[in-house]
DNA sequence: ACAACACTATGAAGATTTGATGAAGGGTTG
DNA sequence: CAACCCTTCATCAAATCTTCATAGTGTTGT
């Protein structure tokens, strides 16, 4: 079994690495994202341990890419202080499990063990209103079993009403998870004009239904 | 808004801390049944967020002693079983809501804001009147289990005197709740309006009983 | 009981707000 | 540079808010 560690911190990374030996797991320390898109090329692995900061870039932008390449390796976020909407941005991503640092051997074993044992396949990651099915991991949205292509803000949007089903969610919180600069604050439509491309590509109209003066919501 | 926060673990009593700071709710946050107890002896708080396990109890029992003191305040569980058992353990002990362990930071503002919005605790973020249902998460009015659309003035006001069953609630204080310019001061027959328009959807014309010379409610 | 009064209900019209939509500029990526 | 995406803007249509005039109903005093 061959595990992918991207951590920058090398006293961490070789802190991992001697844990996953114990179990006799062949490891490889990335220090960075070029240094994990470059090992991803070399050869295959059975898991990856991703730190959420990295020098050259973030962990969530890394895991995207490569789900949207269709890798679909377990991937295992490590991260310092992980907040609840962390917890929540990782599995958008496509994460299949999260650990905060600092954590015990133990720990780490038992969800390594857990993420490479085939029978237990990856956690359902699909969400699913109507005939409209969103896989998570995957990142592909389908209706009726027909793929559509959607983008990243759009793909996001339709994730989150669709985790917040029966919810109505407003602008502003629309707006805070699919934007990246935290502190612009939005004045124009930007949400209205993403909804409407939404509802475009799946062609389903009322399955994002609006509720005027509030927001945006999927029912139940 | 005063919030307390009894929980143990501290980096999950920050992060819900630093939720509720988003919307400007002060909070207190309490590791240990003793710890709240000492809280709740000191400070009037508007609603509790209560771990249903501790280190030294468990939640039900402090939310049993809490209800047969006569302390009212809504309280919110959260609890990281999924278990239709606890949930009915939790309501059955007084219990306002219950939420599982992780959620999003938008699931928890949500029956927050919900909770907060009623002076008069209640179970779950439904309120009823004869056959009328209001879902303040949902934002959803329904009669006899028919949904009916509602404008957002008259959603707010119907959830107003829902939340007040068997207080009359003068068209002043129904004003404040649904006009954004804080200064205007209407003269006009704007709520009765707003009323009438309410009766003919909900086709209830008994719900909301006026009372002459004072303003409207609904009876309990 | 009756009139005079005060308060509420109702219908409709005008004013305002909100969301939908098409298009266009700017940025990024391959 | 070509394709794609994000973002903003102007405009239109529709939902909603607000006002007003008038009709209806209960209250009070004589």
């Amino acid at each position: 079994m061959d595990i992918l560690i991207v951590e920058d911190e090398t006293v961490v990374a070789r802190q991992l690495e001697e844990t996953l030996h114990q179990e006799a797991y062949k490891t490889v320390a990335a220090g960075s994202v070029a240094a994990a898109k470059h090992a991803m090329q070399e050869q295959n692995f059975d898991l990856i341990l991703l730190d959420w900061n990295l020098p050259d870039g973030d962990g969530i932008t890394l895991l995207r890419l490569w789900r949207e390449q269709k890798i679909r390796i377990p991937v295992l976020v490590l991260s310092a202080n992980i907040t609840v909407d962390d917890r929540v941005h990782a599995l958008n991503a496509g994460a299949d499990d999260y650990l905060c640092k600092p954590h015990s051997s133990i720990e780490l074993l038992a969800r390594v063990r857990a993420l490479l044992r085939r029978d237990a396949p990856l956690k359902s990651s699909k969400l699913s209103a109507e005939d409209v099915v969103v896989d998570i991991i995957a990142r592909e949205v389908s209706v009726s079993h027909t793929p559509v292509k959607l983008s990243l803000a759009e793909f996001d949007l339709l994730t989150l009403l669709m985790q917040h089903q029966g919810i109505v969610l407003t602008r502003f919180q629309l707006n805070e998870h699919i934007s990246k600069d935290f502190d612009r604050i939005s004045v124009s439509n930007l949400i209205d004009v993403h909804i409407r491309n939404i509802r475009k590509k799946l062609d389903r109209p009322e399955l994002i239904q609006t509720v005027r003066g509030v927001g945006y919501t999927i029912k139940t």
